[in-house]
DNA sequence: CATTTGCGGATTGTCAACAATCCTGCAATG
DNA sequence: CATTGCAGGATTGTTGACAATCCGCAAATG
């Protein structure tokens, strides 16, 4: 064989793929609201294809939890009540959790490193002023931690509470805090990983999801 | 309307559902052994329905990771390597940590109960040597520590989880130790949450896993 | 007037056939 | 002898049409 092609493996993107991701992020960005119905055949036109391939889609978002199915009624985009959106408040914390104890446990100081620049990043954001950019950094802080996890599956779990997460922040646009508390909190976390510190980082976590749920239920109706 | 209709709601299972269950647990007790190919047609003529209904079940298997998609070359049972085994059993003691702070938390005794419960039938089933019953009492153990965490979302992701654990367990039927042992460790969990020591729950779900994965992978081949 | 009953429209569920793609093996070629 | 080109067979990808189911609404009924 030849010594290391340089090539990279092509790999087309499978149709179901591509429609899966663009109703995924319509849903995420709030363009599909919550209990918006997704008829089969408006989208399967929309998007140019036969039912098929959009069925396939669609049984990918069911099976992530962001549509809801009726059998023979149609399929939903999923509405997130408060019960919801504590519980997946709940699981992040704990793929966060799990994720900061293996970067604890393995890390050879890049993980650290990576935090602490998403750290970096949010502090910009929020001396300018940012707030799209300081949103997006903050889930990007996220995401940093549990991919330097290193742990595929911990990996896929957040990915799809991270979309139900941009959910909410879409749906309750213009809940504001102090940026520099909500740089602080990230930090609180990195820095609690840098120094290895087990019942810091529990408590930095549990205590950012809390922030972050009280804030998002505060402005939902209170019935 | 009628004071309290004594009948329950019909719900008739999608295909789809039905043929993705029985795909499920025939990948989970080996019948389907790792690597195996999923040819549609082949499939669609044994369950008796045509090719769309099978597909749409393989797109929930593929989604939930159990089941390998190569475009246009097939579907394959998903084989676990070395190293895909430990993520498994670290995303499992993530899931299962969590699990238990939660009913630290929360917990009103029933789950304590319940947990003491099963170690119990576990008990039971080691004394009387049978195996197979203990191995279920093991699997159920696990099963209802999240489920008293009443957390949907950690059900979701636990219960893939155990799929991929129970085909480990089934690829590699064998590796007895000692019962007295097994019942220990779960014994150890049950009574870390009861007492409310998360310290020592942390401590006894890892250790655990870690003896799990130090017996699934010394009988794997060690190259 | 309240309840029931049947109809119309719309949507999902299912199917069988067609098109595109890929692997296998063999022969042709240098 | 290694490589290339080319059918053959098989499998997946896609499509459009048909059947089954469900909801809403209006007419019929007591």
């Amino acid at each position: 064989m030849p010594p290391t092609p340089p090539f990279q493996r092509v790999h087309r993107e499978s149709t179901a793929s591509v429609i899966t991701r663009q109703l995924r992020e319509g849903i995420m960005y709030g363009t599909l609201a919550p209990g918006t119905q997704l008829t089969e055949s408006g989208l399967a036109a929309e998007f140019g294809v036969s039912r098929g391939p959009l069925r396939e889609a669609m049984q990918r978002l069911v099976q992530e939890g962001i549509v809801r199915s009726e059998p023979n009624r149609g399929l939903f985009v999923k509405e997130l009540d408060e019960d919801e959106i504590r519980d997946l408040y709940t699981a992040r914390a704990a793929v966060e959790t799990a994720a900061g104890r293996l970067i604890i446990r393995d890390d050879d100081g890049s993980a650290v490193t990576a935090l602490r620049q998403a750290c970096a990043a949010m502090q910009s954001a929020a001396e300018t002023g940012e707030l799209a950019a300081l949103s997006d950094a903050d889930l990007h802080f996220h995401e940093v931690l549990v991919t330097a996890s290193g742990s595929r599956r911990l990996q896929r779990m957040h990915q799809t509470l991270m979309v139900e997460t941009r959910m909410c922040l879409t749906a309750l646009q213009g809940t504001y805090r102090a940026p520099e508390d909500q740089v602080a909190e990230h930090r609180r976390i990195a820095e609690a990983i840098a120094a290895g510190d087990l019942n810091e980082l529990l408590q930095a976590v549990e205590s950012h999801m809390y922030e972050a749920l009280d804030r998002l239920l505060s402005t939902t109706e209170p019935a």
